[in-house]
DNA sequence: AAATTGAATTTTATTATTAAAAACAAAATT
DNA sequence: AATTTTGTTTTTAATAATAAAATTCAATTT
């Protein structure tokens, strides 16, 4: 078999949901009217009106397209459950790397992989071939890929991109006119802190949602495909890390609060010295805690 | 046909190389031992021991591979030559979109590019696929790519980007050692630029050339990964725009050089201060050029 | 003339197949 | 006996073949 009829087999679906919706002698649209409908090609309504003529649902003759009964439960067909999309690949790889500490020099076995996530490999391909942009996955010249990244090198880089895009976020967000929506969402964020601080005996483990909450409403203010990009790979792998490393993590967010709280308040007041100041002192306390992390785990 | 047997061939060929060395009679090494000499796996040299044994240029038996005789040009096999590889495919990819000024929204046909570039389909695939990571290109509900770049705004958002960069480079830059390389380089840059600038005239051409270097050599100095990687990416945009763009060329190029030393000279002197407002002064007009040109080819 | 269908063509996604790599086991050599 | 080397089998990956879907174009009906 070459590609599965999955297409087919939802679209006839939809299909039999529209004549549910029709009274039974009335005429089905044309075509290519169809086609808009279902958000798929003539082809495949063409295939579809020739299965349900032959289940007799339908008279099909030219472009008489008469109903002759509704459709029921037993007519529709089962889909195989499509498989994860590139996101939740995404997910799905990251989370095994970070779970399973998969160390760097790695050799991917792709087959294997693409079993255990449930994807076809030649999406796999594809999605490492998007990695290897980022330095993540290296392919080999034999063949097969080898997992190239998250090394202490590979953190160090990363943070530091990360400084250097967010300082310039920081930069932006306080030359933004007072009306802005940024400055509301900035006065939310700070209640929300302060809210957390006050339970963070039992709430602690919230901080992770609040930390990707933050930093992504700080990076909003720029408004560039290339950032943005950028920013999907970083709050992944931080987001990753926070997740498993549960090492000291009240502490850790405790002090994080802190510094997200001085920071807050700095944009607020409009002080572009102090803004600066504390972004870079959280961020490269960001840093180290990666890296330590990192070593952490490796050790254990 | 399943996949294509070019390995073996050229492994072939490298292996009546290894017996054009030899004296007749004389005993081949060991198998791992050819295999590790050929970077190539052992089932390849097998495979080739075996043609040799079948040629009559060696007689093999366990582990005696005696040389009959040497191997003359008539037994080579010929090899299809190679695909281009991905840096080429790259390069390929972009002259095409900018030489035909592929408008943004264009679908891109997988099987009729494959087929001009000379590269097997899937490669093209998955090179689209690492492009998209960047928002170049789009894959579509319905299957296929279609190219969502080198529109103004695209242009607008790589600059940008390209400033964000730049500037940290400059930064960093400014607070190396006084003996540390970077300093030569730029006392030599500034040399080429005043060269090129008194014989403008005949050689105005070799700017695009100059330029690509000196920016290298600014960023040379960040040291990341994903820098690099996004600077590669602007460096390929704006070195092509260059190339294709004609228009007024030496008033352009005249007016960047001067841009570039002031530049220069600026960082020389490490004047924190006028090096930024010089790069900062460079970098936007090179934005306003890229989009100019954008608009005016657009027009034609 | 416009809309719609029928049929043919092109293109894409996926599988089946073969080449190559890797792993394993047996034999020969030191 | 230990090591090296070869023979064999198993696994993995690259690509051509193929079926599904999209697109195009001509013919037909309204």
């Amino acid at each position: 078999m070459a590609r599965t009829d999955d297409r087919f087999r939802s679209a006839y679906n939809k299909l039999l949901d529209i004549c549910a919706t029709m009274d039974v002698g009335s005429q089905l649209p044309a075509e290519v009217v169809l086609a808009e409908q279902m958000e798929v090609s003539r082809t495949i309504v063409r295939t579809a009106l020739q299965k349900l003529d032959e289940e007799d649902l339908i008279d099909w003759e030219g472009r008489q397209k008469t109903l002759i009964k509704r459709p029921e439960q037993k007519h529709r067909l089962t889909q195989s459950e499509s498989a994860p999309s590139g996101e939740e690949l995404e997910k799905l790889f990251f989370e095994w790397i970070l779970r399973f500490d998969v160390p760097a020099g790695t050799s991917l076995n792709i087959a294997q992989l693409s079993r255990q996530f449930g994807v076809p490999a030649h999406s796999l391909q594809e999605f490492l071939s998007g990695l290897s942009r980022f330095g993540l996955v290296e392919r080999r010249a034999k063949g097969g890929w080898i997992l190239s990244g998250f090394t202490a090198e590979f953190a160090v880089e990363l943070s530091d991109f990360r400084l250097v895009l967010e300082m310039n976020a920081v930069r932006q967000l306080l030359s933004l006119p007072d009306d802005h929506d940024i400055w509301v969402k900035l006065k939310d964020l700070e209640r929300e802190h302060e809210d957390l601080k006050k339970d963070l005996k039992t709430r602690y483990h919230d901080f992770s949602t609040l930390d990707e909450k933050f930093h992504s409403t700080v990076n909003s203010v720029v408004k560039n495909r290339f950032v943005l990009e950028a920013q999907k790979l970083i709050s992944l792998i931080f987001h990753y890390h926070y997740m498993w490393d549960k090492h000291d993590e009240r502490e850790r967010n405790a002090a994080a609060i802190e510094e997200h709280l001085e920071w807050i308040r700095a944009m607020l007041a409009h002080d572009r010295l102090h803004s600066e100041e504390a972004a870079l002192k959280h961020l490269r306390r960001s840093k180290e805690t990666l890296l330590a992390s990192l070593k952490d785990h490796r050790r254990a």
